[in-house]
RNA sequence: CGGGAUGUAGCUCAGCUUGGCUAGAGCGCCUGGUUUGGGACCAGGAAGUCGCAGGUUCGAAUCCUGUCAUCCCGACCA
């Protein structure tokens, strides 16, 4: 492609509404334009990324075995009725009504595609025979975020590869778990991308049943703890930690208790203000509502609830906060002064609770706070769980090594979604002894516009985008300076059709513009190999050739210039490959 | 949905506090010339319903009310 021909508008300045390197690159380097919050336009360079990592995709998948479909955007709201997620969703399902000569038809734009594809293989498959499938399409999902952000991060409208697994038995859709796991592996490191696999909510089949693919970003919007010793990574919502139930004994230097008067003082920061201690010497107390029966939890005042790990240390199937009258009955004072000491209710604690020696808490009491509060003197607890969210510097829950904390873009997700859906959209088959079964199925998605994005967030420096070979919307940046001069431009021209011949992607950057404006301009967009033709060099015989991620340039000799790119191109391809696990 | 900020030329922004000549600058764009290895220089030029609506006023980019849009923080995110 000739630069002059295409739609490529690069931006000196940047624009004051993109805030993130992301957001900023793309649309400096011309990659994308926004329409309205939530929705992008892919600029010719821009798609160009997109269709490679798209093909990446679509070449794993198969490769896995999944076979691909394509199902419509627009679906009936009846399906979403029959499973229920018409409210799940709530506001973020796109739905609207139409209408058609007397009727009104009403209609959602698919967030996802369960219900269409279990509603397909209901209709179509019956027998044990016919399972395992594995189906998949890459298409466009809509949902109403309530914020979209981050640019292509977060967006209304995405593009999504999404597969469904369809199996007679847990052995069946373990071993197509287990392939899409790897195929996800292979995608994201092919596309250059440095991902995490971590373990995820596992949802209704509990266990090791859903694991996010993360990359590690700044400015991404998950949270993830991993262990460099162990290797051991979890969401925030899921990651356990390695800490032990301590002793449960009263510290040598015990303080009194002593009760002090803190008017209208009920936060935790506004307790470490007016008494002058920190959060760390807090032991902060929530009232939960456990299948209807109200449970205190004790944590230490600067470490956050897992709600999930509660629902389980409980054995609850719901789980809320109180409301401020559960909250008054339990400790005969308003929100914000619940303390262990003399609570009406059960509570269970969090293994370091009983750590903080001589804690402020709660009195149980309006307006006044307990200091000096110690275990077994003051409060009895038999043993202590794991019931906060991981924090960074906590033991890794495989024995050894630190768990640290950073944040992730999630680019995919393998998740075994057991029966709901067949269940609920009456996607049975008969088994061998024509028993009726529900089928069981497992869901993998990864969202394209994201590698790309997460791409531009991780692999840039000042002066713009640098692509890996597998991604970059163009391999080769032909860079004539001089182009009214005619030994440089036939030059360029038939290295230009050469490289073409060979099934190179190639930028010719034949605009008339003197070479430090385009050399920004190519720095910007971030093309992996860029060749200079022409200027010093070329009076030596010599084309100057760079790649964008190393600092230096090599001269080659124009003799045999198009096969040394060539070369060069394979040997960076077989690079990239050496990352691909098997 | 709660909190905050911003809206003036394609982009970045000034002007608004304290209303007053024809609304400005840089970049980009067009014309001509000089340049040509890291976003050149000179000369000339085009480009704006000052987000929108209403109000106050002799007079509004500027003050007031409403509204829309965008961004950020938080809540939410099968």
């Amino acid at each position: 492609m000739r630069w002059s021909q295409t739609f490529l508008p690069t931006m000196k300045e940047t624009p004051a509404d993109a805030e993130i390197p992301s957001h900023q690159l793309m649309l400096r380097a011309g990659l994308i334009r926004q329409l309205m919050a939530g929705a992008y336009t892919y600029l010719p360079l821009g798609l160009r990324a997109l269709k490679k990592a798209e093909a990446i995709v679509r070449e794993e998948m198969d490769a896995a075995g999944a076979i691909e479909l394509l199902m419509p955007a627009l679906q009936p709201i009846d399906l979403f009725e029959r499973t229920g997620r018409k409210s799940a969703f709530g506001n973020v399902l796109i739905n609207f009504n139409i209408r058609r000569g007397d009727r009104t038809v009403h209609l959602a734009l698919g967030p996802t595609h369960e219900e269409v594809i279990t509603d397909l293989i209901a209709k179509h498959v019956s027998s044990y025979r016919q399972l395992p499938l594995c189906l998949y399409q890459i298409q466009t999902k809509f949902r109403n975020e309530e914020r979209p952000r981050f640019g292509v991060l977060r967006t209304s409208e995405f593009l999504m590869k999404d597969a469904y697994s369809f199996h007679t038995s847990l052995e069946s859709l373990n071993e197509t778990y287990q392939k899409m796991y790897r195929a996800y592996c292979r995608i994201f490191a092919r596309c250059g991308l440095d991902y995490l696999p971590v373990e995820a909510e596992s949802g209704p089949i509990g266990g090791d049943a859903s694991h996010e693919f993360m990359i590690p970003a700044a400015n991404g919007e998950d949270q993830i703890v991993f262990c460099k010793k162990t290797g051991y990574a979890a969401n925030l919502e899921r990651a356990e930690t390695g800490r032990q139930t301590p002793a449960i004994a009263a510290p040598a230097d015990a303080q009194p208790l002593q009760k002090v008067s803190t008017p209208n003082v009920g936060s935790i920061d506004a307790v470490c203000k007016f008494l002058k201690c920190s959060p760390q010497q807090m032991v902060k107390t929530l009232i939960y509502v456990a299948d209807g029966k109200p449970v205190g939890v004790l944590l230490r005042g600067d470490h956050e609830a897992n709600e999930g790990k509660i629902r389980r240390v409980l054995e609850a199937k719901d789980l809320q906060l109180a409301d401020p009258s559960t909250i008054f009955q339990v400790t005969g004072a308003p929100v914000g002064f619940a303390g262990p000491v003399g609570l009406k209710c059960e509570f269970i604690a969090d293994h370091d609770v009983p750590l903080v020696a001589n804690a402020v808490t709660g009195a149980n009491e309006e307006d006044m706070h307990l200091t000096g509060v110690n275990v077994v003197r003051d409060y009895a607890l038999k043993t202590t769980y794991d019931l906060r969210n991981a924090a960074a510097g906590d033991p890794s829950p495989r024995g050894e090594g630190t768990l640290e904390l950073v944040h992730g873009i999630e680019v995919g997700h393998v998740f075994k979604l057991g029966t709901k859906y067949s269940v609920s959209l009456d996607a049975v088959y008969d088994d061998e002894k024509e028993f009726r079964q529900p089928m069981i199925m497992g869901c993998y998605g990864i969202g394209v516009n994201r590698i790309i994005a997460g791409l531009a967030e991780t692999r840039f420096d000042d002066n713009g985008l640098i692509w890996p070979l597998a991604v970059a919307p163009y391999s080769v940046l032909l860079c004539p300076l001089g182009v009214t001069d005619t030994e440089t431009m036939e030059l360029t021209e038939r290295l230009y059709a050469e490289l073409q011949a060979n099934g190179v992607d190639v930028l010719l950057d034949d605009r008339d513009q003197r070479p430090g404006f385009k050399f920004k301009d190519a720095d910007l967009i971030g093309i992996p190999l860029r060749v200079v033709i022409g200027g010093k060099g070329l009076k030596e015989g010599l084309i100057e050739v760079k790649w964008r991620s190393e600092a230096e340039a090599k001269k080659l000799p124009v003799d045999g210039i198009g096969p040394a790119i060539l070369k060069l191109l394979a040997d960076r391809r077989a690079e990239e490959a050496a990352r691909v696990p098997g």
